[in-house]
DNA sequence: TCCGGTTGTGCAACCGGTTGCGGTTGATAA
DNA sequence: TTATCAACCGCAACCGGTTGCACAACCGGA
């Protein structure tokens, strides 16, 4: 099954010619003269020639694809990271192949071998929520993979990272809320391992403090799903002196807290303000639409395949200093401050 | 860069035999002893040896790798189905290679020429809302490609497709309305060159025949797009004699027909009850959580992949009669209705 | 006419596993 | 002792495109 009959043996044998001919004609080598190129392209033209990618790849070991592991695809933030990354990788004539570590540590170590068997030319990922251990990441940068983080990167690992500021976003989040007359703000973070958690933990507090209010503990809440953020926002909602606002990191999050805000009967913005860091489609689909701050998930993807190709283009063994770049997050004026 | 100098020539050097048996013993092959392949495991395992799949797949033409096609990642409903296939896809050893059309046909076309010319050992794919022309997917069939269709489906292709009962799901949506009295029933409805459009539309006018209603062209809207669905909904509502419940067909509608509701401030279920047809995470972001009909992404998903390793697993040349699974869809109680 | 230098092609090795076929070994049967 | 046969393993070709190097053809100048 599967036999795609025409090889470049095959044009060789129908000019008459030998197939390394072909083989540097089909790549504009400039030995080769325009006549003969125009011949065996359009030779090529006419049998719908495909090269055999597995085996070009397979030779120079350049297999024009890029690895993708993502924590999961679904809400928002990764879908919109892919389609940006897409974008870019399609025009480099290179292809994605999109692994998921489910969160999972295990997974993201064996995505990882997976890409590499598979002579992927780059990296791009995004760390799971468990991984606290990054030998993986760094036996293949020893390799001299390129690779680049996004979003939930790794720092101290010596490489290209691209996120949100995101301690000047949620710093803008909260500041929002704080000039839209709110003082009692919660913040409902997730696993503050990660950096992007800590740091939308800090641009908080600087918010706060520089408006001299006080950091209250007990509105600070964290959670790693949406279920656990369902629970300790009820819990938040039913303190004695509960929060005006709410400032939820991610959509993940956003869902838990929004459906406590409805278990409460609780009408937003009157009984409550909520402030989100979520990416586009996801704010519309909440009445009112949420304020938010775009994640730049789009950006984020355009720009970290944007990185990795101007290592992968590079010259060998050119390796140039990693570089981190920050995307400010865009507020985004909704109904719910 | 990227040199894993462990091949089994170098295992083959070590132990002081012959690569072919060293490639044997590691594919657990009859012929070899159980001493050698256990000598040969063990010298494989501590130089961390990792065989390189682009080799192997390039010779026998198994690339241990399934081909994806789907309009696009974003909502919950091809995310569902992802997770699925790759569950199964996973446990068989196997990598997901996954495209988007993002509904553009000439990009539909592309996708497959990159998975062919990846070696793809199979094919799933949902196609693009632009679609009108089969003869690419035809071509990939007759070369001996095994290819499931899923959710968006073609017909008369001869090929294998997985899908919710559409038909049965939709009449259960829309009897759903009708016990608990509506009687002005609309539908929003995709484009009706898919055939999952066509059969949810069927399946909504059966349960108004058998009820006796009769059937209102007015109340069926066709939109392509959550905006396009937004202002036919208005245009729904504004109608002097409007709607009592809105029956959304997919997760892509829905946002539309809720923003559309929102808008004239209308409450739900009070003025105008809503049923839809999507995923989970999706339904209870709204509030109330609507009542749907789940499309059994996960599910379909997971049959999909098994159907398609059906044919991958089989002995060449064994092809067997295309099957059709329709699965049923559940209908989820929420407080939309 | 001879020579140095270009230009355009071909030859054959190569990438790393896989596999058909043939050969060696030892045991068993005749 | 010899024929037979299974068990086990090696040789070398092979997959299809790429590439270093050799080389032929041609050109202009001496």
């Amino acid at each position: 099954m599967m036999n795609n009959p025409i090889t470049i043996i095959d044009i060789a044998k129908l000019l008459g010619i030998s197939k390394s001919t072909v083989s540097r004609a089909l790549n504009n080598h400039p030995d080769i003269s325009q006549a003969t190129k125009d011949a065996v392209k359009k030779v090529a033209e006419s049998l719908h020639f495909k090269p055999n990618i597995v085996a070009s790849s397979f030779r120079h070991k350049k297999s024009k694809v890029i690895g993708l592991i993502v924590p999961q695809i679904s809400y928002f933030f990764f879908p919109s990271v892919i389609q940006g990354m897409e974008e870019i990788v399609h025009d480099k004539g290179y292809t994605l192949l999109i692994l998921q570590s489910n969160e999972s540590f295990e997974r993201e170590v064996e995505n990882l071998d997976i890409l590499v068997a598979n002579n992927v030319e780059g990296i791009l990922a995004s760390v799971s929520r468990k991984t606290k251990n990054f030998d993986h990441f760094r036996k293949i940068i020893d390799m001299g993979m390129p690779i680049v983080f996004f979003d939930r990167v790794v720092k101290d690992l010596n490489a290209d990272m691209v996120l949100v500021d995101d301690i000047t976003g949620s710093y803008n989040a909260v500041m929002h809320l704080i000039e839209t007359n709110r003082r009692r703000i919660a913040i409902c973070t997730g696993n503050l391992n990660l950096l992007i958690c800590t740091n939308r933990l800090q641009g908080y507090k600087m918010a706060l403090q520089e408006k001299g209010i006080p950091i209250n503990e007990d509105l600070i809440i964290s959670c790693q799903s949406p279920e656990e953020a369902e629970q300790e926002t009820l819990r938040l909602l039913n303190l004695e002196n509960p929060p005006d606002g709410i400032f939820a990191i991610s959509d993940l999050t956003m869902t838990g807290v929004m459906r406590g805000i409805y278990k409460m009967k609780m009408q937003v913005p009157k009984d409550i303000a909520v402030i989100g860091f979520c990416e586009e489609p996801f704010r519309t689909m909440y009445n009112p639409p949420l304020t938010a701050i775009r994640p730049m998930g789009f950006e984020i993807g355009r720009k970290s395949a944007e990185i990795l190709f101007e290592h992968i283009l590079r010259e060998p063994y050119a390796r140039k200093e990693p570089q981190v770049v920050y995307l400010e997050g865009k507020l985004v004026i909704g109904g719910s401050t």
